[in-house]
DNA sequence: CCAGGCAAGATTGGATACAATCTTCATATG
DNA sequence: CATATGAAGATTGTATCCAATCTTGCCTGG
């Protein structure tokens, strides 16, 4: 015990957890007193967890209503891949060049990683080895606050995003991807790098919209 | 009288206002207790404001030592630049050939009450309808969540940019750049409107990196 | 003189209680 | 039958109180 943070940032995390994992559903409302409750705290920490998400779009803020956990269209689908694209751009093309040969290393590890989890089918490893791997490589960047803010982008559809890894053939053609990206870095070929994270988008966006659409 | 609006909702203004102009310095702690009671509000719904506030980079928290105002370094500053620029050049690439004539008409009537706000040297006046002409702007682009990450990028430097508008040189350098502006949004010119954004944006960035320096 | 530690005060974090608002549903009314 | 009304219940919004943590400054011991 003893987990010296504060019972937000616990709330906070438990409340990514239960929407990517979909347990909170789109457009559903976030009743606070039984979700407090089942979560062993007031909702004054609930409440200013929630305010963060809002500011991520992961739920939506009606006053005097509440919380509602956030339903993307497809519209809202297309532009945050569009907005995904500018900044992650950005960031390959500033941080490629500044890549050392130790930051390649440590991609590279974490790719085994993201293999490993693969053969063994394990869904969310897979989903939070592949999240550290791009991030590394945005965060050669040393632009902390477009980092944040691709990272507010991925969370916006992380709730949609777990179906992509389920399928074995999309893991086949992800670990294929990663490798060829690899190799563009080593070889610092910037213009190589962003076109090989853009096609690794665009996968992912196809699968989604075909989520999203479903209902 | 029966602002039917929550607490957190005017205390949210309030602080924007507090931050952008000053009154809240950079780098000073917010004193929750102080601050509520010299609003006529508890605590919990500053604290609610001040997490939306963290959100979008305007003040920073660290568990258990509070708020404090941020404070932007040269190099916050020019990543937030570099940002609005890869934001609002999509935006503006988006938005211009879907103006319609009387979204025109729109700006040009803004134009006039930048124009006039500037003839009477008031200095906020200006700062919020040159505001309102560039989103004016921005929105027609129909990407909501491009025009609020752009908004964020705005609001993390308005503590410094008052001085901009302060020296009546700028104001008469910015009336020629937005007329100049209109015109190419006229002939629906997407490149010139995106260079004319980018020259806009550049004198700003000179003259807010100075304030920075200073102290 | 300086480093470490300890106690008092200040400040934040969270739980509870109550007020304000919204939602629902039964009832009345045209 | 459709619609308005209104009261009860549900839910959110905020104030207050107490607990937990941090800061400050004094004191001690070296």
């Amino acid at each position: 015990m003893s987990e010296s943070v504060t019972a937000q940032e616990t709330v906070l995390r438990e409340l990514r957890l239960l929407i990517a994992s979909g347990t909170l559903e789109p457009g559903q409302q976030v009743v606070q007193d039984s979700l407090a409750s089942s979560l062993g705290v007031s909702r004054v920490p609930l409440r200013e967890a929630l305010k963060v998400l809002e500011g991520e779009g992961q739920v939506t803020y009606h006053p005097h209503r509440g919380y509602f956990v956030a339903d993307l269209s497809i519209e809202d689908l297309v532009e945050v891949y569009r907005i995904r694209s500018l900044l992650e751009d950005e960031a390959i093309r500033v941080g490629v060049p500044l890549l050392t040969d130790e930051d390649i290393e440590y991609l590279e590890d974490i790719l085994h990683d993201v293999e490993a989890a693969a053969q063994s089918q394990d869904v969310s490893a897979v989903t939070a080895a592949n999240r550290r791997f791009h991030f590394a490589l945005f965060e050669a960047s040393n632009m902390p606050r477009l980092v944040r803010l691709i990272k507010n982008q991925w969370d916006a559809t992380d709730a949609y995003r777990g179906v992509y890894f389920a399928a074995p053939a999309n893991l086949d053609h992800m670990n294929q991807e990663h490798r060829t990206m690899v190799q563009a870095l080593k070889s610092r070929d910037v213009e190589k790098s962003i076109a090989l994270q853009a096609a690794h988008r665009e996968n992912s966006v196809s699968v989604v919209s075909q989520v999203i659409k479903k209902p």
